[in-house]
DNA sequence: ATATAAATATGCTTAAAAACATACAAATGT
DNA sequence: ACATTTGTATGTTTTTAAGCATATTTATAT
């Protein structure tokens, strides 16, 4: 990881961030009561069950947010990146976590107090509509999955992961490279099938020129047919 | 249906309206920009692509949301019950619908105009916030069907579409059968198998007096082992 | 009242994916 | 440097649920 200091400039000036509208006034209580943590690649940064002290920007890194399903099973349900939120949705619902972070990669994060979070929100319903549009978002994509999931076969099923991940983290320079290197059980969580399968499938694409496989580097030669086999089902 | 007056006062002014708490004159304003509807079982009241122009209230009826996956396949992500909101996610994500939305009984709707809805939400971020709030529920529960659609098999997930619309639309007055008489296919479609599939494993747990079949009417007779069905996966 | 269509029911066959087994490679800790 | 664990790869078997076929019942339309 860049070691980049963690501060909570980062969290509420960057362009990204939906507090940068915020008055100097406001800024300042924001930094105030928020804090910051460091997290290695592996480390949980909550999980099911547990009670959400706040809203948590993730500055650097990548996280995998899952549940556990029948037999322990995880099933990845979002994968977060710079600059996103993480673990919102409990905090809003006002429940405990009904999932569990843990980071792919090293990764930074900040959070903001719950209390001052509302208190702020309070105050500025546009950034509480802009927060409510995010929400929406990840619901239509959480609809969107839960059809793919279970009715698309195992190879659109990868497919469809390989062009999820391409969208959110994007390549490398080279421009064909996956710029995220998941285990092949994390590509099965994410992709509902085993992690038997994943392997075989990614396999399959290979040897169909479809993609290329390097250890966990994985690149794409053949988006549109990817596309294809995704869409198909 | 019961015919009851369509009448904006039984959306704002209703017990569980998120509107209640509002002025005399953001109420009038709402009263001068709605619009009522009511719809026959089987009717369409939007469908996938359609542009959201307000904020749909059910005053009366049931409605099945659903998505049409692979191949036209079915799949009811969400059951809206009277005084519940319909297709506020795309008006919030500022989208065109992504699912669509039928009458499973004759219904009937009130439309607060969208631009007038935003108005008032800017000046009460209260209300704001509960409807994040509810939003922020159905996420939780669209990311648990996920995983209980893809890691449960058939009798866990017919198992737990029955104590969905037990807890969805309760039970008649005998306290023991289902408010809410789907067809099958519906039943299938919501629990992700197809119609023979359903049907076969409604006369399973029939015959195991799980539950008892008249029509469309469902007993439950042993929700403690409809419970264990769900949970065992 | 009768024809037609739609929904329900059940048996049989096939296809898909899980489960299992085993081998090998890579990473990790001592 | 070596042992141990973890991850990757691939073949085989078994289970699950889909697909298909065909009655039978129930609605719906004429």
């Amino acid at each position: 990881m860049t070691p980049v200091a963690v501060n909570i400039e980062n969290c509420i000036n960057h362009k990204n961030s939906v507090f940068k509208s915020l008055s100097n006034e406001e800024k300042k209580i924001l930094s105030e009561t928020h804090s910051a943590h460091t997290y290695k690649k592996g480390e949980l940064i909550f999980k099911e069950g547990d009670k959400p002290t706040g809203l948590i920007s993730l500055l650097e890194g990548k996280v995998k947010i899952f549940k556990e399903g029948v037999g322990g099973r995880e099933q990845i349900i979002r994968m977060a990146k710079p600059h996103g939120f993480i673990g919102y949705r409990a905090l809003f619902a006002d429940e405990n976590y009904a999932a569990s972070a843990v980071c792919i990669e090293d990764s930074s994060v900040c959070v903001i107090e719950k209390n001052t979070l509302f208190k702020i929100l309070k105050e500025n319903s546009s950034i509480t509509l802009h927060i409510m549009k995010l929400m929406a978002s990840e619901l239509g994509f959480s609809n969107n999955r839960t059809v793919s999931l279970t009715q698309k076969h195992i190879r659109g099923r990868l497919a469809e992961s390989l062009l999820f991940l391409k969208d959110t983290y994007g390549m490398e320079e080279d421009n064909i490279t996956l710029k995220i290197y998941l285990s092949r059980e994390d590509i099965a969580s994410l992709s509902n099938m085993t992690t038997s399968n994943a392997i075989r499938t990614l396999s399959a694409f290979a040897s169909e020129k479809v993609i290329a496989l390097d250890g966990r580097k994985i690149k794409i030669y053949d988006i549109k047919k990817l596309e294809r086999i995704s869409e198909l089902g």
